[in-house]
DNA sequence: ATTTCAGTTAAGTAAATCTTAATGATAATC
DNA sequence: GATTATCATTAAGATTTACTTAACTGAAAT
């Protein structure tokens, strides 16, 4: 036979106050509902748990040895729910993203997150894989995409652009750039990157000249670029520390905006979660104060 | 808001066996049932508890640090519950009846209890008063009287009757007694006893010789006539060791049978409570043991 | 003597819990 | 690779549990 759990609680209310009406009132019910499940629990132990005489309630030699246990239990649990809903504001934050966004964009804002946000654990995954929200325990990501993932919710953290960047040194070495279309005279770090077709409009595209490497991911296409191997084409979220502070520098003026956006992303009952919230907004705030590139030429 | 003790432990059961349809089977209801239950609780959560990917369930962060406190409270209530109904059988029993009876009847045979129910911590109070069950712990009494007492279940131990009794000595030295009648001419140690009458039959009650004291319980006058006081007017049931061991004798072999009885009474809850029923089954076999007066002379 | 307070009772209502039956989706089996 | 079990879920409906309202009882306080 199962326990008895909301009668024992109710139990315990009572005898905590040695008074059905103040037991209910502590429970929010009527001292007839209290009365009621009393009786019930009493005929189900074969025994009365409280003397009832005029007006005045004690224990029974049998309540009096369950009190104790049931007050106990019911602390703890309720103790181990408490700890549970003091989590949904603080203790560990579980959020992926790809390497390139944190390594570049949010690793130098992250400071003043953990300043502000003390008791919120905030453990970041940096991964290109999608994590998986049903099989893991992470509360939410940062996604590059339409905006648009099954199960999902998503809030836009940033519109992005692709532009073309070099260090200054080699800016110098090949000389003032004029109209895009010079860039293809220089070594082009991207691999079979769509976006250089976006650059150099019209059909005939001239045969790309070789003198480097050829890269694949961002992280390391800002890393060449830097080190003056050549021209790349990257996303503006990830270069705009290095503009601002000269490492790289913009050949040309150009910039395409990417049909793609940044975007916050998490399982709906994760979405508004207290710690959830606080780091989205933070995120928000971090995005509010970035700026956008100066100039942009073409949609898409 | 309440704590959901049911879906609690509905959850308990699942994160015990890691199995929706095992967790079920240990509640003794359908996994749908289970399912719901769970369901209801992560949303009052805002989280999930477990991991569902494909047939395989686990527990998420929040399960793990829920399911600790959850198991220790619900294993504190249950072993609470669990030895208060342990309680039922063995401990404490609490049992009240007159000193007399206790003194002369039950004592000889109490130590026979104890050795059989060595679990069972018989505690008996000897008072005359009536013991209120409404106020107090005790289980049972044993009542002299008709078998009706409100609010109470009573069970016949022993009808009783009265006899005259004195010491051997005593009976020596008034010589022998022929009819009822001639114990008027010694002393009698009942007080205004309504017996007396009954003994000597007919209106033409003869006046009663003083010498000696005339005592109010029985006890008192059981003690007198073995001191060879005089003649006294007792309950076989107090007396039968005494005529058994010769330090009583009868006078007349007259008895009356009391239109009263021995009852055991308890209240209905704790009537069949199963160390309560040990006592008084133990009780019933003592009475059944226990013989009665050879010479039954009158009914009333 | 009257009023007040506290617990109980009975009847009816609301809410929760459960079951059945169907569905979908994943492993296991052939 | 198709088929079959297994497991969790869903929706609808039934059942049980829990609660409220209102009237009642009896002891304590005025």
């Amino acid at each position: 036979m199962r326990l008895p759990l909301n009668a024992l609680r109710t139990f315990a209310a009572v005898a905590s106050h040695l008074s059905f009406s103040r037991g209910a009132e502590a429970l929010n019910v009527t001292p007839a509902a209290v009365s009621a499940q009393v009786r019930a629990l009493e005929d189900r132990l074969g025994q009365p748990l409280f003397h009832r005489t005029g007006r005045t309630v004690t224990l029974t030699a049998a309540g009096q040895a369950l009190l104790p246990g049931v007050q106990r239990g019911l602390t703890e649990i309720s103790q181990a729910v408490r700890s549970l809903e003091e989590y949904n504001a603080q203790g560990v934050l579980n959020v992926s993203m790809v390497p390139a966004f944190l390594q570049k964009w949010l690793m130098p804002r992250l400071g003043s997150f953990y300043q502000i946000h003390r008791t919120i654990d905030l453990r970041i995954n940096a991964d290109t894989a999608l994590v998986s929200f049903t099989e893991t325990d992470f509360h939410a990501a940062i996604r590059f995409g339409s905006g648009q993932w099954p199960e999902l919710k998503a809030k836009k953290l940033l519109d992005d652009w692709k532009l073309p960047v070099c260090s200054p040194q080699f800016l110098q070495k090949i000389g003032p750039i004029k109209a895009p279309e010079q860039l293809l005279e220089h070594h082009l770090l991207n691999g079979e990157d769509e976006v250089w077709p976006l650059l150099f409009k019209g059909p005939e595209e001239a045969p790309r000249r070789r003198h480097g490497p050829i890269l694949d991911d961002s992280v390391s296409i800002i890393a060449a670029a830097e080190q003056g191997q050549g021209i790349g084409m990257v996303r503006w979220s990830l270069v705009a520390a290095e503009l601002e502070s000269g490492r790289l520098v913009r050949p040309v003026p150009v910039t395409i905006k990417s049909r793609f956006a940044y975007y916050f992303v998490a399982p709906h009952y994760y979405f508004d979660m207290p710690k959830v919230a606080e780091f989205r907004s933070w995120l928000e705030e971090c995005c509010r104060a970035f700026k956008t590139p100066e100039a942009v030429d073409s949609e898409r």
